[in-house]
DNA sequence: ATTCAATTTGGAATCGATTCCAATATTAGA
DNA sequence: TCTAATATTGGAATCGATTCCAAATTGAAT
């Protein structure tokens, strides 16, 4: 470890020059004469100078510092995905993230702020990690704020979400153009929790049924409790069925899990008598299940990166943005016999 | 958005009293009197000041701020218990992480250490998402340096590591405790690649056996190739042995997952015909087989939590910690029939 | 060669905290 | 009441960058 850093003083008595033509170069400011330039830079690289953020963000009052407070970022394997597109997008314009997670705490909600606002963030991505309303304290207002995974019942911040819509009705779709007409749904919860998915999926399920003229069937749709068990007893309700369904769409990868034991010990196979598709790509479920699973995946990547790219943008308007949601093709699909 | 906030300089005017005083009030220093100290905490609390960290941070050459640099995050559903326990640890002593995704590339990598380097982070905590050998460029020898889940093989950095000797004897011990003699291993890969996981887990399991006296029965051990569907396939050969196991240890939950398909496919019961035990502890896994899965949890969160502590305490030699390894119970472990 | 405009440069002032020294206030002891 | 020791306070100097203004240089036009 050297003693001691060199400041912009030290390369500018060492490259005989101002410390205002330093800075200039540093900066890439026009109006350098490109010997000048040239001789700085080598100075520069010759000592291995660098800039003190300090001194600069103290001088600029920029942090080049983005707050990403994630709210129980333990709880789900999608965080990463949320924080590492966050993080290319902040990277791509010479950002880092501060990271603090708030463990669904509001106080510590509010003092994860506070330590941020101190560190004169330029703006923050609150994230949740999962689909939910969510009411930020009125403090988060004195910052520019986007909010991910979650949206603001009185809109008073910009916010972007999955399409949920979009994804079911791209799952059923799916089905569909296998030539399954019998499809099932199994919601991963009951649709009056006050978690939108259930009821977005759903709704989206319904959409693609009727754009390709099947008549929803209320018998083939079942609600779970959102955990694999009582996937698997839906699963078990729904082939029971006088007129059982060919394909079904399971309202989350963990209700697939369990929907597959039902099936297996029913002797039934996936994809040959029945398909099924998922929702979430949950990697280590739906990759390592036999057969793989077919899913739609959330955008969680994307929103990371939408949610930095909107706050430095620097628009102000609470707008709501809609991340579509792909199809993870795996095994578990097959042509309707 | 209020327009300006205020600084040390107005605090002192409100209050009175010179900017040292008002310096010495916010950082808790003796030489005050309690009548002054409570005026001038009164009128920062009516304004509401905050004072700036550049400012602060450019005059004591601290930064409060502590570099995380991540390999490959995104593959990983454990990089957020790790952030967590770093993250957590740091908090408590007022620091906060800068978070980097290196992505596994050296070259990167290079450039998250240039950017932390120049944001004069107090140290820098390095993260691999699996238990391997790492070689990181001399360029971080200049700013104290820890390895988690990773360890140098010059030992010029402090690392911790899980160990996963004690959690392989743990879980083998926990089967023999449960009555099992018979107990077999499905090895969570080659025994003769790098990574030195599977090694380590099959010494701790010898070294339970020998403890039990019981013989190892090279005949029921076998090398997976990490993957669920290989672990099925060991399961099978290993129960069709003509004296076959009554327990199987799983080298990873994976192959456990792989493990229950197979068995139930056989038309065995877990843990009634045999019991299961699992390491890793992947949630997702783990927690939603059915029946749940025994497992030994890999302490990602007491990980990343030493590894800050460590940093901190401003100790220089460059010890490799280990990191025991719970057992986490759940269904999948019954008592020898 | 001279003038004027356009480039380029140097360096003082600034950002907002901490720190240290000197000045002032307080207290104890005689 | 006075003195000496101690406690408290004020404010200039400092950290290391950027920014702006004035000065110096260059170049073009006559």
């Amino acid at each position: 470890m050297d003693s001691r850093r060199y400041t912009i003083q030290d390369i500018a008595r060492a490259a005989k020059v101002g410390v205002g033509t330093v800075s200039r170069v540093l900066n890439d400011d026009p109006n350098v004469k490109d010997s000048t330039r040239e001789h700085v830079q080598s100075v520069i690289e010759r000592l291995g100078y660098q800039p003190s953020f300090a001194a600069r963000s103290l001088r600029t009052q920029k942090s080049q510092t983005i707050g990403f407070i994630a709210d129980a970022v333990a709880t789900t394997p999608y965080a990463v995905h949320l924080i590492k597109g966050a993080q290319d997008a902040a990277w791509n314009q010479g950002k880092l993230l501060l990271v603090i997670d708030a463990d669904n705490d509001p106080k510590l909600r509010e003092r994860a702020l506070e330590s941020m606002l101190e560190r004169e963030v330029e703006g923050i991505v609150y994230a949740a990690m999962f689909h939910q309303e969510v009411n930020l304290p009125d403090s988060f207002q004195q910052i520019p704020t986007v909010l991910v995974d979650c949206f603001d019942p009185h809109s008073h911040f910009p916010s972007v979400v999955p399409d949920e819509v979009q994804g079911a009705k791209l799952a059923t779709q799916t089905l569909i153009r296998h030539g399954h007409k019998r499809i099932g749904h199994i919601a991963n919860d009951r649709l009056d929790i006050v978690y939108p998915a259930p009821r977005l999926r759903f709704e989206g399920y319904k959409q693609a049924l009727s754009d390709a003229h099947i008549d929803f069937d209320p018998t083939l749709m079942c609600e779970s409790d959102g955990n694999a068990l009582s996937g698997a007893q839906c699963a078990l309700e729904l082939i029971a069925l006088a007129d059982p369904p060919t394909a079904l769409f399971c309202g989350t990868d963990r209700i697939a899990m369990g929907v597959y034991d039902a099936l297996k010990e029913q002797g039934l196979s996936i994809p040959e008598d029945i398909s099924i598709i998922g929702f979430d790509n949950q990697e280590i479920i739906a990759a390592y299940l036999n057969p793989a699973l077919s899913t739609i995946a959330l955008p969680h990547y994307e929103m990371g990166q939408w949610a930095i790219d909107y706050l430095l943008s620097g628009s102000t308007t609470n707008i709501q943005e809609l991340v579509s949601c792909p199809l993870v093709k795996r095994a578990s699909i097959g042509l309707k016999a």
